[in-house]
DNA sequence: TCAAAAGTGTTTGTACTACACCCATGC
DNA sequence: GCATGGGTGTAGTACAAACACTTTTGA
């Protein structure tokens, strides 16, 4: 019996949006391609899928090999399929999110990109592809998913202030929030915990450092936005 | 230069979730295959991707060969990869979640199945590959999105009651909501607009009838439930 | 006039909003 | 002691939950 793959078959790719956030900023993974189609311009991350590879196994090995950096948070985004989306020939885009905490990892440029690096998703360049359209779905999931995930410890310190919660939540929502409303509403829901420790050396009091409550098990946080 | 097409690339496959609501109950339309693997077992609709097709254009034709059936609410569920999902080789699957109204159409069985059929979603017998997974994704994806979209809508006929549609709440979400409250936060939210009709022929008070608002634009409606 | 389902309103409690003030620290 | 940001409390409001009565219809 003749296999499946012996057919004629669309090419699949794996094709990631890695957010991080550093610095009051969010920002997104880019590529500078050194080859056509696209060269010398930005692409997502991406691979073509082996043919025994799991998809997140193929993630991992774009991670690796492209940026230098470990096992993260990643949820399958979406998949693309427009026909004419890579000049090269039809190609199905599988898309992951991933979220990273760019102080935990140095990125290292792999052999098919000759630059990797962040860029403020308030400043993006064009995107090679249709990378754009997946940039902006990967942009608002992030902002729909951490409305009742508590998505955000991906990208901050384990430990970390409720300051910091509160600027992550408001830079990636891209509005303000009432300090403390916000506050009562995240110890409220138990997502996090409190160390007993304090972050020192500032020049006025010192905040509270918390961390991820790891035990939790129901979901009981859903944050309301304008 | 080779083309993608050419290398050893998964295959492509487009699986069908289709919902489907009468007489207070929620389906799902299942195939009777008649080839193997699965022969005789029951499984979701689907078909191979060719090679310049879009994802929605093999969700059509899945719908129209395999069911006899027309253009119907679709949207992207998931896609899956586990390598072992299809005894026969390497497949990805792409898979779509669909809502019909069974009424607006009669179901015709294909070539490769000598049967279609709707399957209670309590009481669903075993499936072949992994659509078992692929289901109950599904209907996770349908209870999530009912309460802050209207699906129902595509469920129903053009024109129905208050009480057809509060049914048809109880029995997707599998719990019981008070009349009083979902009719008001219904009628606040303005999806719904009286028609002035009411349906006739009944053994007692004639019910109003609605329909869906189309010129609602902006979402305001959630529903809360526990 | 009775049964059955449709339609309406009120009370209560909870949860979010919008605020102002005090506290700890380094300089 | 003063500037800076961290921590706490509270009154007002809006929405959701729980609930009972009236109305319309066919038989």
């Amino acid at each position: 019996m003749k296999q499946f793959h012996e057919y004629r078959n669309p090419a699949l790719a794996i094709d990631l949006v890695v957010f991080g956030y550093h610095e009051n900023m969010l920002s997104v993974l880019l590529l500078n391609r050194n080859e056509e189609p696209f060269k010398n311009g930005w692409t997502l991350p991406g691979a073509f899928l082996q043919m025994e590879e799991r998809f997140l196994e193929a993630c991992g090995r774009i991670l690796k090999t492209k940026l230098g950096i470990g096992r993260l948070f990643l949820e399958q985004l979406y998949s693309f399929d427009e026909p004419d989306r890579d000049p090269r020939g039809r190609v199905i885009s599988v898309t992951y999110f991933a979220l990273v905490n760019p102080g935990k990892f140095e990125i290292a440029a792999g052999k098919m990109a000759n630059d990797a690096s962040w860029h403020d998703v308030k400043k993006m360049p064009e995107l090679g592809f249709d990378h754009k359209d997946i940039f902006r779905k990967a942009l608002e999931r992030l902002r729909s998913k951490i409305l009742y995930f508590p998505v955000g410890f991906e990208l901050l310190d384990d430990m970390f202030t409720m300051t910091e919660l509160h600027e992550l939540y408001e830079c990636i929502l891209d509005i303000s929030i009432d300090r403390r409303n916000f506050r009562r509403k995240i110890l409220d829901s138990e997502y996090i915990v409190d160390t007993g420790l304090k972050r020192e050396g500032l020049r006025n009091r010192h905040p509270s450092l918390y961390k991820f409550n790891k035990k939790l098990k129901q979901n009981n946080f859903h944050l309301n936005v304008s």
